[in-house]
DNA sequence: GTCTATAAGACGATAGAC
DNA sequence: GTCTATCGTCTTATAGAC
């Protein structure tokens, strides 16, 4: 892998798991072995830059993976709930927090600067679109389908902080036992 | 006011809005109009006694305001939308983030102590237990009700991350519109 | 109980050698 | 492309006067 890929790689693991202002330079650069001059020369306008790149970075990730999982299941009950599972699953094994969830970017954003806040929404309007898509392709109105994905990302955001403040994982597994109630077979 | 409550009122509303790694000491103190040495008189074990008083004083504050709401609807379908279009008001009122978001300081939990992890659990579980007892008063199974509150908190917890996120209302308005789906009227 | 002054270190960022 | 050395600023925290 090269320089820059590491970074952004190392970055963003920390970034996720402590927050924008959590995590210094020199945590990131010695856990990529590397020195400021390399970080400088990759992303010449310093730490926000490589923030950035980790939001972009993450959206790539996270939508391929939920895309990927929403192809595979026939409705959105049953692709949800196996997203849902492989979250937890995720949360559980190693206590590291898993690569969903940015709102401990996200809750610093009135303190960074408006490109951050433009791709911290741009990620959650793209998780969004897929449920809105598989909506539709269930048969639900337009309106419907915009008004239960927007609360299908309200609902996961929410429950992977409070797996991460209860350091449990059924705020997120409760989400599936609520779902059929929403959602048709 | 005196010096101890003036200084958890001004770094409260702070950290709700920038985190806790977000604000420095001599913000705090220049919003207060104090100097170092007051703030280490009242609390001498420094920012993080500061913050876990502020967790403290947060979870009187929300609950107290919560019940006073759930006191005054006979179903817990009223009374949480009674919260939360007063979530959706606050929001809209001034650019100020909404006092019922801590969000901004638990996603900092694992580079923090103990204590403070405690405290922002014991904030959640105080909500969700004033959600838990109306939705028994409903005739809810135990079960159910535990069920249906948690998912309760995790949705407007996640909503006022996606509010603070889009600059927008809608994600927490939106779940007025899903409530009457998950409770009976 | 509040002030001033200061310490010791971390922060993000830069310059210049190689 | 990566290094070392350094700069200025900000950070939390302490000591001691009043």
């Amino acid at each position: 892998m090269d320089t820059k890929a590491l970074l952004i790689e190392e970055a963003k693991n920390l970034f996720q798991q402590k927050g924008y202002k959590g995590v210094g330079l020199n945590e990131i650069l010695k856990e990529c072995e590397i020195t400021k001059g390399a970080l400088y020369h990759h992303f010449p306008n310093g730490k926000e830059e490589l923030l950035i790149s980790c939001l972009q970075s993450m959206q790539e990730e996270i939508t391929t993976d939920i895309d990927m999982i929403f192809q595979q299941h026939s409705s959105t009950l049953t692709a949800t709930k196996t997203l849902v599972d492989k979250l937890t699953a995720e949360l559980d094994s190693g206590n590291k927090i898993a690569g969903y969830t940015f709102s401990s970017i996200v809750s610093e954003i009135s303190s960074l600067s408006e490109p951050v806040r433009n791709a911290c929404t741009a990620l959650y309007e793209e998780i969004q679109k897929i449920y809105f898509k598989k909506l539709l392709n269930d048969g639900y109105p337009e309106e419907e389908a915009a008004s239960l994905s927007l609360f299908m990302t309200v609902s996961i955001e929410g429950a992977m902080t409070l797996c991460l403040a209860k350091d449990s994982t059924l705020p997120l597994s409760n989400i599936n036992a609520i779902l059929p109630r929403l959602l048709k077979d």
